[in-house]
DNA sequence: AGGAAGAATCTAGGGCTCCTAGGAAAACTC
DNA sequence: GAGTTTTCCTAGGAGCCCTAGATTCTTCCT
């Protein structure tokens, strides 16, 4: 008699607090809500799951996977503007259709650092996005400092959106394509250094 | 005997808050830390604040109102590329003065409405950069488009910077300041539209 | 098949948090 | 100085995080 196991592991862990942050915010992602969804008590998710705070971290690598790998489908194959709207559109649609898991992305860093190196999420994800700039003439430092304004507009735009910080006047989706014109020929015409700093 | 009066208000609460998210990071604000600061029981804040999400919106509120004011003191008098800057260094040097007021400004709006018609910050931090943006020749609705250009590239930069995302290899000053340049000229040139996508 | 070893889950409980209700004490008003 | 209002308190319920130790399920060995 009695239950079967619920066959719970760290990643099942993981991705019910994920879904539970999609549907009602990271901040409501609890130890006793996600026991509840899989029908089980809270203490035995500690089997899985060191605290609250490394389920938060897990989620938020997750998501880091996830991201990337629908942002090197998106790209895969394109080049130039063609590649940077993909990149760029990819990006906004995972924050669409995960906002919990996204906002988990912001999370300042306090997580298990071994966990960390085992997801490749994030450092592919700056990988994915200096391949995606070599399409235009880029040396360094100019290419480090392009993708970070990139991953910078990118995060700011999606957050903005999402917290609600554009009044209705004028619709995000008219502002997000002219943002990625004015991107694209910004990155064309990347001002080169020595004019006005040099001796 | 006993003890004198606290002098609390509605203010005073908020600011213990916002002291507190400064020095142990937004999350650990909790009602319980902020009347131990205040020497006072927890019970006796709610006098003054209706729960712990309305003393977040409030340290919401104060911040965006502190901001609007350094940036406005900050682009006083100045025009053009040097208000731009001005305005940048500004935004980015409250966030790092007040890490924890400024991640409040990041809460998806969940404030209560009285409050937020009586705060004149956000509205006027977006006047502010409407007002600055003028010096370029930007006609509607480009010239809302640049402001949320503006707006999310600033929020997207320090939020990442403030949350590790930016490798040590490169100083993100150097990046700040070459981000602000591709800005400026960005805004000079900006992309008009009829070009490639009318008939 | 029987039983030992290991893993998964539960029960019990401590400490902390948010928040409400109602009482005591200070400050203001006249 | 008495009454009113405001400020702060004590008391307590409900929920959350997390630990310790018991219990039940699986697996695997012989």
């Amino acid at each position: 008699m009695h239950m079967a196991r619920a066959g719970l592991t760290a990643d099942r862990v993981t991705l019910a607090g994920a879904e539970l942050a999609d549907e009602v915010g990271l901040e409501h992602v609890t130890m006793s809500a996600v026991a509840r969804r899989l029908g089980v008590k809270d203490a035995s998710l500690y089997a899985h799951v060191r605290s609250l705070e490394d389920l938060r971290g897990r989620i938020a690598l997750l998501a880091a996977d996830e991201k990337t790998i629908r942002i090197a489908e998106a790209t895969a194959g394109r080049a130039g503007k063609d590649a940077l709207v993909a990149y760029a559109n990819a990006w906004r649609q995972y924050a669409h259709d995960h906002p919990g898991r996204y906002t988990a992305t912001q999370i300042p860093i306090q997580i298990d650092p071994e966990l960390v190196a085992r997801a490749a999420g994030p450092r592919r994800a700056v990988e994915l996005t200096y391949s995606m700039l070599r399409g235009y003439a880029l040396e360094e430092p100019d290419l480090t400092d392009a993708v970070r304004l990139m991953r910078s507009t990118l995060h700011g735009f999606t957050s903005l959106e999402a917290a609600g910080g554009f009044a209705h006047a004028r619709p995000a989706e008219d502002t997000w394509v002219r943002c990625l014109d004015a991107l694209h020929t910004l990155l064309e015409h990347w001002p080169t250094h020595d004019e006005g700093d040099s001796a």
